[in-house]
DNA sequence: CTTAACGCCTGAAGGC
DNA sequence: TGCCTTCAGGCGTTAA
């Protein structure tokens, strides 16, 4: 489900309602998220610790207590964090997961319908992995057009693949990726090697700028995504090609958006602008 | 090293 | 109404 203004989203509602707090209980209703962890080992990791920060790692979100353990979470296509302030005042969601217990009698539910989640657990002395596999943030200073050109030199994929892949870049993913393009009027099959230094530059100021006008709009809602506080975003309005297939352009008003398959994932473009 | 294909899951939507 | 196919903000694994 979400992509960087999702997550980065969710994170914010999260340090506003659990910082500071003691988880008192765990209930898991469904082992899968956890992976090979045992149900008992998960909840004892986390019983009587403080939550200290919440981050985002890509699309990863990062929890850290004050015992200096952490917890990742992915939540994947439909995962989803619920908070209440008081247990059962609100009608009850279905495909709940896991609930986490706090001591001032708040909760926050995961919600996953598709239990493609994922959860792990660190100790304060163990090497996060996802710290390792991942790229740089977007907005990392690192990322310049040289930078790029180098990270996909020997990619002869498409660019729109590439800008999937989180091992170059974490964050980005469909909607986003397909914006930025059209933003950089660049075609989405574009093998990534044959990239000018212009058009490089233009696709990192492209991904920037739309990813910072969606998380000022707190996301995109296509069919899922909510925040902690079960609002939805308001960026799917000003999506210019994402899911626009056979309507007209939004910035040319000449042609309409058209829709291909690349690496079994759709992709929208526009052929008048992205040449 | 890179790439494409498959699998993991559930539910909604569209065609016939 | 029902059945079948396709689709969905993702990514780890596998095989070439």
């Amino acid at each position: 489900m979400p992509e960087l203004p999702e997550v980065e989203t969710i994170v914010r509602g999260l340090r506003g309602c659990i910082l500071g707090k003691l988880i008192r209980s765990v209930h898991v209703f469904h082992k899968k998220p956890l992976g090979p962890l045992p149900e008992k080992e998960f909840k004892d990791f986390l019983c009587r610790e403080t939550v200290q920060a919440v981050e985002r790692l890509g699309k990863y979100i990062h929890f850290s207590f004050s015992s200096g353990k952490n917890m990742i979470v992915h939540l994947r296509m439909t995962g989803k964090f619920i908070f209440r302030f008081k247990p059962g005042s609100f009608h009850p969601a279905t495909h709940i997961r896991i609930i986490f217990y706090f001591n001032d009698q708040s909760t926050l539910s995961f919600q996953d319908i598709r239990l493609f989640a994922t959860f792990s657990l660190y100790l304060p002395h163990q090497i996060i992995k996802e710290k390792q596999n991942l790229g740089p943030d977007p907005f990392a200073k690192e990322i310049t057009a040289p930078w790029f050109l180098d990270a996909v030199k020997n990619r002869k994929t498409s660019l729109k693949a590439v800008l999937l892949d989180q091992h170059v870049i974490s964050g980005l993913g469909n909607i986003y990726v397909c914006e930025a393009l059209h933003r950089a009027r660049i075609h989405p099959n574009l093998s990534a090697y044959k990239i000018t230094p212009s058009q490089a530059g233009k696709i990192i100021n492209s991904i920037r700028k739309v990813l910072k006008l969606a998380l000022k709009y707190n996301g995109t809602t296509i069919r899922d995504f909510n925040g902690v506080d079960n609002k939805s975003g308001r960026f799917q309005r000003l999506l210019r090609v994402y899911q626009r297939a056979g309507k007209l352009c939004k910035t040319c008003r000449k042609a309409s958006v058209q829709r291909i398959k690349q690496a079994q994932r759709s992709t929208f473009f526009c052929p008048h602008c992205q040449s």
